[in-house]
DNA sequence: CGTTCCTCCTGCTAGC
DNA sequence: TGCTAGCAGGAGGAAC
């Protein structure tokens, strides 16, 4: 599942692939690729063409691509991956792979661009360049993200806590006036962004801290190192994934499958507690599974019984 | 307004 | 062996 580090080793292989070139034709299949595109696939097709890759960016799981179309303002592709989405590099002409949803050809001799989904949750948009407005709330930034503006339908996002303008303490407030449980908060994209079940799952085991506490019945200390192991785990993800991808893919399933093996929560149920070896426990929550170590997280005491 | 729930999709696996 | 039910889960929009 694409999270942030993932969705970071997929940016860096465009910028790598993909940037400084002219898109020639853009072949996509189906409505539900381009269902987040509101004039459809044809027109999403059509304005693709002529344009130029001006640089690859992400805030959170959100990717995109600034182009600089022909006779028009820059605008952003935007790309999400969802759950099963890969950009693939691919000879011009290799067949297309099952679950192809839209194939990019170049104007110049290399390979062609691919996005290749097999639930179709990810999907393809062509949107405007808005002012980012996180920048406007921070101060402090020496050299300002994202200058040329985020699209328009990643407004609503929070920034990742990679990002200069990341707030930490902010985000610990925001948090703690949550009404809410620290999980759903941390998976919250428009709290804080990049994280998916995976990583919260880990997160909070190095916390400490179980996913059903409530925001507000955590100290501010306990959400800022909670905000520090979420970073720190995700930069550990990013440094093993970046480092091993094959440079003829973009991606090929992201990261997670060479953090595997540091994973000490999710998907570790049945196995001992990395710290205390009580037995890793996982749960239905948020029609999600949850893992966690029932030592080290002690669940919060039943809550009275909603009536 | 903030919060919670439901749905989209396909491939794989567990269980009978 | 072959079938089905269940599970995986990001995000937007409906419902409360």
């Amino acid at each position: 599942m694409p999270e942030l580090p993932e969705v970071e080793v997929v940016r860096r292989g465009l910028a790598t692939h993909v940037v400084g070139r002219t898109i020639d034709r853009a072949q996509l299949s189906g409505d539900r690729v381009a269902r987040r595109h509101e004039a459809g696939p044809t027109d999403l097709a059509q304005r693709l063409a002529g344009a130029t890759v001006w640089l690859a960016d992400r805030r959170g799981k959100y990717l995109w691509l600034v182009l600089e179309p022909p006779s028009r303002p820059a605008e952003a592709l935007v790309v999400h991956l969802g759950m099963s989405g890969q950009l693939l590099v691919s000879p011009r002409d290799a067949p297309a792979a099952r679950h192809t949803h839209g194939i990019f050809h170049f104007t110049d001799d290399g390979p062609s661009l691919r996005f290749v989904d097999q639930r179709t949750f990810g999907g393809l948009s062509l949107r405007p360049l808005v002012p980012d407005p996180h920048l406007a709330a921070h101060r402090t930034a020496h050299e300002p993200p994202h200058p040329y503006g985020v699209p328009s339908s990643v407004g609503h996002i929070a920034p990742d806590p990679m990002e200069g303008v990341f707030d930490r303490a902010a985000v610990v407030r925001r948090i703690r006036s949550r009404r809410t449980v620290i999980k759903r908060a941390l998976l919250d994209q428009g709290v804080v962004s990049g994280v998916g079940n995976i990583y919260a799952d880990e997160a909070l085991w190095r916390a400490g801290v179980h996913g059903r506490r409530e925001c507000s019945r955590l100290t501010a200390p306990a959400v800022d190192r909670l905000l520090g192991h979420t970073r720190a785990v995700m930069s550990e993800a990013l440094d093993v994934g970046g480092t091993s991808f094959d440079a003829l893919y973009v991606n090929v399933n992201g990261a997670s499958g060479y953090f595997d093996r540091s994973l000490r929560a999710y998907g570790q149920a049945g196995k001992p507690c990395a710290r205390c070896r009580s037995t890793i426990v996982r749960e239905q929550f948020m029609n999600r599974s949850s893992h966690f170590c029932p030592r080290c997280q002690p669940a919060p005491r039943a809550r009275r019984v909603a009536r």
